[in-house]
DNA sequence: CTGAAAGCGCTTACAG
DNA sequence: CTGAAAGCGCTTACAG
């Protein structure tokens, strides 16, 4: 019933071959046919099955995004659509679908990306994230699989990865404060065995090495990507004898948290907190007060993984370009960091 | 090099044919045969190539998701987001894969959801949005391809839709004000072009209309899905000489808007103005003063979609069923509407 | 219960 | 510049 190659070809008095070869540009096809069977085609309201082209040319022109397993962390709903935003822009330029999957643990995410890589329906693998020690990075990796992260993995540093330098991040943020006079800052991380969260970390760290501040391990606490870990550290922090004059919170959504509870107990940002965090979502700008954020470029991590990934499907995955890309990161200040302490 | 059925049926020792009907389940196949197949697919590590079964089946088991056409709407990023989880759990749980599109325009969506569903690379398609004219909508009706609309066709009211009852939540919103004694009250609506728009305008009227209020053109503001739309409807609302005490905002990252302005101008909500919005994304709750929202349950609304759509699709579109879905709603009060006016 | 054969709609050497 | 033929990896009547 759908109009085939073959009925064009009869209609246009040529043979199959000679369509297929219109249909790809072919260079050694007269103009004169090429145009006839293009008309054609239109009169007959032809469009190639994208399947079949696809089975024999053993390519599909598709990649796909892995989405983290769960709804819980919702306002990461913003940092991961803004992700494939980015995904979806580059790579519908490049002309490539996409498709987008889930599953509800690791190991179905594993059954997930193999049964669509190895049943041919996409030809590499974008993934949203970098756990420490991921089974798909590893199913990947051991089978040979075009994919990039969004991070960095500790396991295969070799991986394609786009990533920014976190490391580096944590150092502005913290050296920021430094700069305001702050000499007590604390940290609020997130998940431990998340790869983020250590590299910011360790920029906290050298920043106050290299300024030759204290460090005390009270001073640093653990928590999820939620406002409730926000919350937690922010009582911790604040009932701490000789507590922290400015904070580094490793997610704007962590920091809400933070703002939030210093609200209820009546403490004024950033007179008696500063605050610095990361991504720069839309919403802190405008939380009271505006809090200030290292702005990492979501949108074009995305559009990044996406044109490395493509570029790799299409260069037989060879290593000769970059294995790593840093996105650059920007320190956006706001009200919730602009106060200065005087030095004792 | 990739295992193919042959390969399992040589070295089962049986026929392409049977491995074929192993891998469908296929009833009458004994069982000792089907066991020893499996196992040898188990051992090459057999995957079924994807393509060329559904080049044969002329089925994909994947549904395309259109999404809107521009990141203007930064804010509208968590709405989407949601909506999307919703679709692929559901689509994941009933088999199906999705492939997420865009286009820069209204053309390029037409030829991109025609590239797909006329190449036979997805079964159906589910729009996120209502615009009050649209030309995939009528693309996809005057083909008879399956899809669904999140929200409704003016057009083509017997088109699959999953909506929320937009005119019903909206005069709940506005009696809601009304019942705590508000006389003077104010619509900030979205763009006129969107059906959803002219829904929550109308159950705004009726509410005032059924309770004999006064309604005033001057009280009623069109405006887009931005906050500087709320800043703005604000701003003129506030410098009337007979201003509301109370307001419905078509959206809660517009209310975001109306609520930094009154911020900056020093005004108090709830007791200079009243507040209800739409669609209690998070943050709602985190704003200053908390913002009353219509819970519209957008995860539901994707969920839901997934599901009549592919159900459209397995029971080849007939018209059996109940065409259009409503989503509960549900007003969550909080601080930005708990203020009672006295009546004079 | 199982196999041989035809075919899904395309592409691509191989000839000419 | 163009065509005939083989084949991509599967499914599914048709026989038996």
């Amino acid at each position: 019933m759908a109009v085939t190659i073959k009925d064009v070809a009869k209609k246009a008095g040529v043979s199959p071959s000679t369509v297929s070869r219109v249909l790809s540009n072919h260079p050694r096809i007269s103009i004169e046919t090429s145009r006839k069977v293009k008309e054609i085609m239109d009169q007959l309201g032809y469009h190639p099955n994208i399947m079949a082209k696809s089975l024999v040319s053993k390519t599909t022109n598709s990649i796909c995004i892995m989405l983290p397993k769960s709804a819980e962390e919702l306002f990461s709903n913003y940092f991961f659509m803004e992700l494939i935003r980015g995904i979806v822009t580059q790579a519908s330029k490049l002309g490539y679908d996409i498709l987008i999957s889930s599953g509800a643990n690791e190991k179905e995410e594993v059954e997930c990306v193999s049964r669509l890589l190895n049943g041919r329906r996409v030809d590499g693998v974008i993934l949203l994230y970098s756990r420490k020690d991921d089974p798909v990075v590893r199913f990947l990796e051991e089978n040979g699989h075009p994919f990039v992260l969004i991070g960095r993995s500790e396991h295969y540093p070799e991986c394609l990865s786009v990533d920014n330098d976190n490391v580096q991040a944590s150092y502005d943020a913290t050296k920021h404060l430094i700069s305001l006079g702050h000499e007590r800052i604390g940290f609020v991380s997130g998940p431990p065995d998340l790869v983020v969260s250590r590299d910011r970390l360790k920029g906290y760290m050298n920043a106050l090495n290299d300024s030759g501040l204290e460090m005390r391990p009270e001073w640093i606490v653990e928590g999820e990507f939620l406002q409730e870990s926000g919350y937690r550290a922010m009582s911790f922090f604040m009932n701490l004898p000789n507590r922290p004059t400015a904070i580094v919170v490793i997610d704007d959504v962590v920091a809400f948290g933070v703002l939030r509870g210093l609200h209820e107990l009546k403490y004024k940002v950033p007179e008696d907190l500063c605050l610095v965090s990361f991504n720069n979502i839309p919403i802190a700008e405008l939380s009271t007060p505006p809090l200030s954020s290292i702005d990492i470029g979501i949108y074009n991590l995305g559009y990044t993984a996406s044109q490395v990934l493509i570029q790799a499907i299409q260069n037989n995955n060879d290593k000769k370009y970059q294995r790593r890309q840093i996105i650059p990161h920007r320190l956006i200040v706001r009200d919730s960091s602009m106060y200065s302490v005087s030095k004792k």
